[in-house]
DNA sequence: CTTGACCTTCCAGTAACTGTAAGGTTTACA
DNA sequence: TGTAAACCTTACAGTTACTGGAAGGTCAAG
């Protein structure tokens, strides 16, 4: 199959194939006569993997040890296992950050008061030295 | 006072200064005899400000749309509200993606037995069509 | 007078792509 | 048979918001 179609299969776009194919994420494809690539089910399968790697966070760097890991028949899942772990925790992390900064956002609209004047404590709030 | 006291009081890196000076986010800062970029406290609060308004998630775009606000003494408080409003939305929305995740990970870690053998649900969820 | 801590500019690199240009191939249809 | 749309290719630039580093000028202390 062309790279259009396992784009569709798999759920990238041919050019983030064509990328993760450019940064040796995945081995390089075959091609045909015509020079195009060709993608058979283990290669597409490849390339969902990726894609739901990345789906739940995982960064390119982490997504290749993990695509490692399942290409490797030796793997321990202790190391899947902390992979995912760590990514959860810094997950967690991230979201409490957002969380307060959606507070504070909605704290700073709840004072101001949105007409047309100018008169408006998100501005203050933001340039205020300390919050 | 030189850049990285300016830097020191608004919680910005001298690199970031710099940077923000460049793109035109502020004025050229005026220069000393001896070519060095001198603040004073009306800069040292636009840099806290966008500081500010970095930190509670206004990318750079937004960050100096909310600044040239607060620099306009004929401004409508709306604006402002306005901005503060859809970036809440979207970190709403964001926040939502991200707790989907965390809750897929700790789903998928759990599915694993996370010891030296092979079997591991988390690489079986990666790989598989839909999820 | 030298050492270290500043400051300057400029260029490269980061992450993970996306957009665009310029061109070759294939397929459908009139 | 011609041609136009819809593929495919490579290569290079742009994105966001910086950070790092090199090469070199300036300043303050001892």
């Amino acid at each position: 199959m062309n790279i259009s179609e396992a784009a569709k299969e798999s759920g990238l776009s041919a050019k983030t194939i064509r990328y993760y194919e450019e940064i040796a994420l995945i081995a390089p494809a075959s091609r045909g006569d015509n020079g195009y690539r060709q993608y058979d089910q283990k290669g597409v399968k490849e390339l969902r993997f990726l894609a739901h790697a990345r789906e739940v966070g995982f960064d390119l760097d982490e997504s290749k040890q993990l695509l490692d890991l399942s290409r490797n028949p030796e793997r321990q899942s202790g190391h899947a296992r902390d992979l995912v772990m760590e990514k959860s925790r810094k997950l967690q992390a991230r979201i409490a950050q957002l969380v307060a900064m959606q507070k504070q956002l909605l704290e700073m609209a709840s004072r101001c008061r949105g007409d047309e004047g100018p008169e408006c404590a998100i501005l203050e709030d933001l340039a205020a030295v300390e919050r």
